[in-house]
RNA sequence: GGUCGCAUGGUCUAGCUGGUUAGGACGCCUGCCUGUCACGCAGGAGAUCGCGGGUUCGAGCCCCGCUGUGACCGCCA
């Protein structure tokens, strides 16, 4: 038997048809003499009826199992009007099945092959294929797929070169942890996974392709998050003699592209805001906020200065802020508990407590409001904008501390009063001119907020130099951020070698040391290399949220686990010690 | 590296204040059933309560350690 089309693809219009199908048993319902099947394909289910009629397909019937697979020939015919089944593409008819085979025999899944499955994790990873065949993942993969060829035909069509860079690279300092894989003929001597192809691709633009991208793999030894794996997927763009401006225009026409390609959304690129750094860190205290939540933080460092509360006095006196965020409706839904509960959560942001108020027709309640008679009152509502009716929440402190908390709360918050702006699905934004440098504790020295070949603003120059104040630099750099969530991030590049120089020595190289790390690109620009900038985008972040995902997993095939290990071919694993002799390395011995 | 949570038949789970025949739902097996689509009915099998130790007359439950796992903080140029 083969297949004339796909079980989920079966409707009105094939009535009459004789069709051959093939797929797996989702469900068996045995009434004697009358057996239905539900037939699943990956386009979706067609219920099968067998009967007496043709009692030697019934016979077949009667051994199938769920997650068999079946072959069926048989005719489309419609059901009574009783019979409807409104859940199922199919639903208006049936196939009355005359030949079938089982073509393989399953053992009972150890979870059943439906959406919404209740599994745990390890298990639907142990499983993968078996998760994998549940519609909701089919779906899952097959808009990343769409997402893959929307941003090939794209850039394809603005000549773009598709080229490949190496994924046996060379460690270099700076950025996350390395992943390396050992060399056989110089023992000792490591490749590094990229972390992402910025050096390659710059040394392409060095080479003159002027417009490079690449669908490529990166790879981060890095501990996991819901939306981080330990090796993902990016749309690698670069591009010589162009401006942020211009790359971001670029982008912008690509994701609006990519929007209408892969969930029918005509997205107006004019409206994506363009907010600095700095702008995001004050009005929501992070720099990937998501713009579906109406309120923001308000600033009342000034106004709480003399307060009669001492904790944000104190917070003031102490070179800390004092911010806030009106909870539209919170008063009446959070209890003190669920307040409590809030307050507790914060603790991991380093935030000591939660000071709330709530708004009422009568005047601000709750345990602070004693500290704000009238005139502070007053003065608080107007700073807030906030209404009656409203849950005032504090943040008093560090300004990171204040930041990391009030961020939170306000999506916390959001999403508890469902809140999320529903009209606006796609929330996207631009955050730009980000601060060059870091202080990093760790290294207790300055780091490259982005990486160490990020031009810096033209006036901003002079703070690379000796004795200036390497914070004030920022950068020619750009985030794209949809929902809150970062899904890119770029930036103009250092194309001269006297920049360059000045930068690597602001973070601290002496000339041999980065001689040694990134000799060959400062070799390459002596070569004349032209202004060049580009963008990575998280094609895994982007699949998961077009895909309305929680976790980056649902939108890999097989992903690891928030170990970094794979539960169904159980890497990472020892190796003997045949394959360490080859490499010279020597592994102690298991514990 | 750290914090918090979770671990009970194949799966999801209930199990209170320590004494239960460890309960339920789904799944599985057998039989019956011609209109189900969460089919129904009758019967049945299936659990070293993650592992180790401790407290106790007695531990699924309390304590300690370990392992696995999830979320988060650190980390992620």
């Amino acid at each position: 038997m083969k297949r004339t089309t796909y079980a989920g693809l079966i409707d009105d219009s094939f009535l009459g048809q004789t069709v051959t199908l093939s797929g797996w048993v989702q469900k068996r319902r045995d009434f004697g003499d009358l057996i239905f099947v539900d037939l699943r394909d990956r386009e979706g289910i067609v219920q099968l009826t067998f009967n007496a009629t043709n009692a030697s397909a019934l016979a077949v019937a009667e051994n199938m199992r769920n997650e068999y697979v079946v072959a069926i020939t048989g005719t489309v015919v419609s059901r009574e009007a009783s019979q409807l089944n409104d859940k199922i593409r199919s639903g208006s008819v049936e196939i009355d099945v005359t030949e079938a085979e089982i073509l393989a025999t399953s053992k009972t899944p150890p979870f059943y092959i439906e959406d919404g499955v209740n599994a745990n994790e390890e298990l639907k990873l142990q499983y993968r294929y078996l998760d994998l065949r549940r519609p909701e993942m089919q779906k899952n993969l097959r808009i990343r797929s769409k997402i893959m060829s929307s941003a090939i035909h794209f850039m394809d069509n603005h000549d773009f070169i598709n080229i490949e860079t190496p994924i046996l690279a060379k460690s270099t300092p700076e950025g996350a942890r390395d992943y390396l894989v050992p060399s056989r003929i110089f023992p000792g001597s490591f490749y590094a996974l990229p972390q992402s192809p910025q050096l390659f691709k710059q040394l392409l633009m060095g080479a003159g392709f002027d417009r490079y991208f690449q669908i490529a793999r990166a790879f981060r030894d890095e501990d996991l998050r819901g939306d981080r794996q330990p090796e993902f997927t990016q749309m690698d763009v670069e591009t010589s003699f162009m401006s942020a401006d211009e790359i971001r225009a670029l982008v912008n026409d690509w994701v609006k592209a990519m929007m209408y390609d892969v969930v029918d959304f005509e997205l107006d690129t004019s409206k994506i805001p363009t907010l600095t750094w700095q702008e995001s860190m004050a009005r929501f205290g992070t720099d990937k906020p998501d713009l579906r939540i109406d309120y923001e933080l308000k600033d009342l460092t000034t106004a709480m200065k003399s307060s009669e509360f001492g904790v944000f006095a104190n917070a003031v006196k102490d070179g800390g802020v004092v911010k806030a965020i009106a909870v539209p409706g919170g008063a009446e839904h959070y209890s003190r508990k669920n307040i409590d509960r809030l307050a507790q959560y914060i603790e991991r942001f380093g935030a000591k407590g939660l000071a709330w108020l709530k708004v009422t027709d009568e005047g601000l309640t709750g345990p602070i409001a004693k500290f704000f008679p009238e005139e502070a009152a007053k003065t608080l509502i107007a700073t807030t904008d906030a209404q009656s009716g409203d849950l005032l929440l504090f943040g008093a402190g560090r300004a990171d501390v204040v930041a990391a908390t009030l961020d939170y709360l306000r999506r916390q918050t959001a999403e508890d009063l469902n809140l999320v702006d529903s009209e606006n699905p796609w929330a996207f934004a631009w955050i730009v001119d980000w601060p060059l440098f870091e202080y990093s504790e760790d290294f207790d020295r300055w780091i490259a907020a982005h990486h160490p070949f990020t031009m810096p603003n033209e006036e901003d120059l002079h703070y690379l130099d000796d004795g200036e104040d390497p914070h004030q630099a920022h950068a020619q750099s750009y985030d794209l951020v949809l929902n809150g969530y970062e899904l890119g991030s770029g930036s103009i590049r250092i194309h001269r070698m006297d920049i360059q120089e000045k930068m690597l020595k602001a973070l601290g190289f002496t000339p041999e040391a980065a001689h040694e790390a990134f000799g060959f690109l400062l070799e390459g620009m002596n070569y004349g290399f032209p202004p060049m900038g580009g963008i990575a985008l998280g094609l895994d972040r982007l699949a998961m949220l077009l895909a309305n995902q929680e976790n980056i997993r649902e939108v890999i095939a097989f992903p690891k686990n928030s170990r970094a290990t794979e539960p169904m071919t159980e890497a990472p694993t020892r190796v003997g010690q045949k394959q360490l002799n080859d490499l010279g390395l020597f592994v102690p011995e298991e514990k």
